[in-house]
DNA sequence: ACTAATTTTTAGACAAGTCTAAATCTTTTA
DNA sequence: TAAAAGATTTAGACTTGTCTAAAAATTAGT
């Protein structure tokens, strides 16, 4: 088995994949709240292990294998977090930190249990899928609600940006995964919009939509 | 918060508290799987934490506040492992090594959701206490099979040996929780004993009998 | 009570993962 | 295209928790 601090390196340089084809050593040091010459000594060990591919200055990708580990660390993750929203009652804004530990346990078992306790769920609280216990994925085609034009209507199926205020944010405003909505005006100038949700109307920033996914 | 290992040491100190006023260096060293010398280090640094009463030579006790951390680790794993076996399936006898990794989970506003999940159990599938939220233990008489006479009964409530294998065999030979047996018979050469168990008669052997316990 | 055996502690070393500071490579910009 | 800026790596050090080997303290046996 890999360590924790492994494993973490390896989820972070998933999740940095998925919008850049090489990772950076500052993308990791950033994100994993280290520093650059603490990334570069765990790459050395990772690509030792033949877990990434690495060239020095030129970045890193996944190997198979490596790609393998991290999705099996998603899977855990999104399912614990729909575990402790849909079994225990906890809110989509609570549920990360304790998530990030629990994807640690090494049962794969367990997990597969927990994922049939559960009914099999594909979908996490923040709507991102969850990995089957083969490592696959549903493709679903999402996109910004910030990439959308007047009258064009969908579902709210995700967020781009997991922090506990963007999610409390959404909340309040009802803006929850599920609801349809309708993009009932733009407004030039700050590219704000308003939103037809049921038979209210609410407005967003830019910002906000831009980080609010939906499906078509 | 306190490190993995320092979580383990407290853990392994309450047990082996529970048949010895105080704890000795080797004794932790053998139930930790580790070294005399490591064990001693580790005391010098719970003791500098205050969690422990240490007096080099004179082995180790735990402290009101080292207790609170043990009693509350011990929570975890006990409600980890209900969890397991009512929830998931597991049979008893698979959930330790999976419990062990559970009971680190940090957060304790989750362990009291899981309690009220899954209705605020008192026991382990082992038959041990859980802890309350307060780490108040239900106190229960209990005493092993080996310290009965003919004729006695009594319900079987609990193992001191928790490994695998002897929880296999009490399996095997119907020996669950909550049975009631009665004691039929004492082979005085080798102490081994024939229990009554619904309708059929089954012997074991003194090993098993005084690890197995009962409530009158 | 005085060796002998056992237990425990100390001293010094090591691996994992991190850090700071300095060196080196890449990219940008003029 | 060469100097400046930025990114990355190397070198050396530190912390945690472990180890072996040796020293010191305690306990046991006669």
């Amino acid at each position: 088995m890999n360590t924790l601090a492994e494993e973490n390196y390896l989820k972070s340089i998933f999740h940095l994949s998925l919008s850049a084809n090489n990772v950076s050593t500052n993308q990791l040091a950033a994100l994993l709240n280290t520093k650059a010459s603490s990334v570069t000594d765990m790459l050395k060990k990772l690509a030792e292990k033949e877990l990434i591919n690495y060239t020095p200055y030129q970045g890193v990708s996944l190997t198979i294998a490596g790609n393998k580990i991290a999705m099996n660390i998603i899977r855990k993750h999104r399912l614990w977090e729909f575990f402790l929203v849909k079994k225990l009652n906890f809110k989509w804004d609570e549920v990360h930190e304790m998530a990030e530990e629990m994807e640690h346990i090494s049962s794969n078992e367990l997990i597969d249990r927990l994922d049939k306790f559960m009914g099999f769920p594909g979908y996490d609280p923040h709507g991102d899928p969850i990995p089957d216990c083969n490592g696959l994925l549903k493709i679903h085609d999402l996109k910004p609600v910030s990439a959308t034009r007047v009258n064009e209507s969908g579902i709210i199926w995700g967020v781009r940006d997991h922090s506990s205020s963007f999610l409390q944010y959404l909340d309040k405003q009802g803006l929850v995964i599920g609801k349809k909505i309708m993009i009932y005006e733009i407004n030039e100038f700050d590219q704000s919009m308003v939103l037809q949700l049921d038979d209210k109307k609410v407005q967003i920033s830019h910002e906000v939509a831009n980080n609010l996914l939906i499906a078509l």
